[in-house]
RNA sequence: GCGGAGUUGGUGAAGUGGUUAACACACUGGUUUGUGGCACCAGCACGCGUGGGUUCGAUUCCCACACUCCGCCCCA
């Protein structure tokens, strides 16, 4: 047998439902946000990884899919959305629209190549946004807050929002060279991957889990004690939108970022959920003003977020979240010999036309059997097609949950349908749709 | 790249160096010559991750590999 490629994944059934209603979802919120859906090519040249996310990121210096194509040419299959973003926002030109800032999103498979575990796959599926354009600190709170309101709205609570300053470069530069400063006379206490990242990328030791509890990293450096007037007054400013918009977030030093385009603003968000695995973070992203300018664009600021869609789903199971999917049909028909069934095929088209989810047999099955699939469709109404009603245009429908039968001319059908079905629609509505009314008074509250 | 645990049908699984791989659920058909979801009956793995080895004989023992799950590094 051959089997799907390790660290992939089938998705189909209830699960890929799920899928088509989260993203469902996140195109509407998307739209009232004023984001356009931007899709780019799987693989892209292999330097504008390099380039555009960082020669020294882990991302890019082992997990890439690389390959060469048939011209010799170096591809690697996209291990986050950004970079191909930003070369799309160049390339087009898009910085010549009058439309500013420019807003995009997108939902797409990445490709890293790492060892699975929970939450983690070398195919994975990441929804973000890009705001190019605005360096406007009002552009940052946005971006946080959209990403806490579309997790809100899909249902999750238990989430947090840590955030961090990095600063402008100056602030880095100084910033790096006191951590350098800091943890050099210690290097002989650091495990071996800090003594590496002491010259490649310093920042990074701040992230070590391994040296996490020495007393060398308690009194290390804070990003925020090395950001400069202008940057910490922009980082003042983006709380203070933060807090107009009722995001709760925590300042959070260590939050650094593994790739190396962040300047200024970062955050991640982690679901806190017992039992939800060690990848909790299930999004995050940042500033990134020099990137566009590196990738041989017009200097212009830029800041974006990407989420995981596999890890938003486990921490939506984890959190049990009712998703509002539909796993039911409006209408199964069943029939027993050739005659009902012809009547069947045009039944069942003519009604599909007039927007009814309908089903019927294709297995030639015993009148049980055709029973049985209906209820294992969740159909809720059943015609059984009769010979001698059908002489008379007329059908017997039933609603499988109260078991009423009427019988009804084939004509009125359509409207019968239609009646029954929006009865039935006001009676689950106000069975279980309570969650998202809730949400909404919340919302509204918070901003009176 | 490193570490731990697994891999028996559609599913959950029991089991053994030797004739027919238990049980349950699901599924299909029948009892019921056109009204089901109950009950009863029948059917349903030529196979025990893949490839080698040991053996008269391996699903069971040994080795390698693959994959799955969990963790580290890192990230979403």
């Amino acid at each position: 047998m051959i089997t799907k490629p390790k660290g992939t994944k089938d998705i189909y059934g209830m699960e890929a439902k799920k899928w088509q209603y989260v993203s469902k979802v996140i195109d509407e919120v998307m739209e009232k946000y004023n984001y356009d859906l931007i899709r780019t090519p799987v693989f892209e040249s292999t330097e504008l990884f390099h380039r555009g996310v960082g020669e020294t990121t882990d991302i890019v210096t082992k997990e890439t899919y690389d390959f060469t194509d048939r011209g010799g040419r170096n591809m690697t299959l996209r291990p986050e959305g950004t970079a191909g973003v930003v070369r799309s926002y160049i390339e087009n030109k898009m910085y010549g629209s009058d439309d500013k800032p420019t807003k995009l999103y997108y939902n797409m498979p990445m490709y890293r190549y790492e060892r699975p575990q929970a939450g983690r796959l070398r195919e994975l599926t990441q929804f973000g946004y890009e705001l190019i354009g605005s360096d406007d600190p009002l552009s940052d709170a946005e971006v946080i807050s959209l990403a806490v309101n579309i997790y809100k709205i899909l249902g999750l609570k238990k989430i947090k929002v840590n955030i961090n300053s990095l600063g402008d470069t100056e602030s880095r530069n100084n910033y790096r060279d006191a951590l350098v400063k800091h943890f050099k006379p210690h290097i002989d206490d650091l495990c071996d991957d800090c003594r590496e990242r002491l010259n490649k990328n310093p920042l990074r030791i701040l992230d070590c889990k391994i040296d996490c509890d020495k007393e060398v990293m308690k009194t290390a450096p804070k990003t925020i004690d090395y950001l400069n007037e202008e940057s910490k007054n922009r980082f003042e400013k983006v709380k203070e939108y933060l807090d107009v918009m009722a995001v709760e977030y925590e300042v959070n030093p260590s939050v650094v970022r593994g790739l190396d385009y962040y300047n200024h603003t970062v955050f991640e968000i982690e679901v806190n959920v017992e039992g939800f695995g060690a990848q909790n973070v299930i999004g995050g992203g940042g500033r990134y003003n020099g990137m566009i300018n590196q990738l041989g664009g017009p200097v212009t600021p830029a800041i974006g977020f990407a989420s995981g869609f596999d890890r938003l789903m486990l921490a939506l199971e984890y959190e049990n979240v009712n998703l509002l999917v539909n796993d039911s049909i409006d209408l199964f028909i069943l029939y027993v010999n050739e005659e009902e069934k012809k009547y069947a095929a045009y039944l069942t088209n003519e009604l599909r036309m007039n927007g009814f989810i309908v089903e019927t047999d294709y297995l030639n099955r015993s009148l049980k059997s055709q029973f049985k699939q209906a209820d294992r469709l969740n159909s809720k109404y059943t015609i059984v097609l009769n010979s001698c009603d059908l002489k008379r245009n007329e059908v017997k429908i039933k609603n499988n949950k109260s078991k009423q039968e009427d019988i009804i001319s084939v004509d009125a059908l359509i409207y019968y349908l239609e009646e029954k079905l929006s009865e039935d629609e006001l009676e689950i509505y106000e069975n279980t749709n309570h969650d998202l009314k809730n949400t909404q008074e919340c919302t509204h509250n918070k901003e009176e």
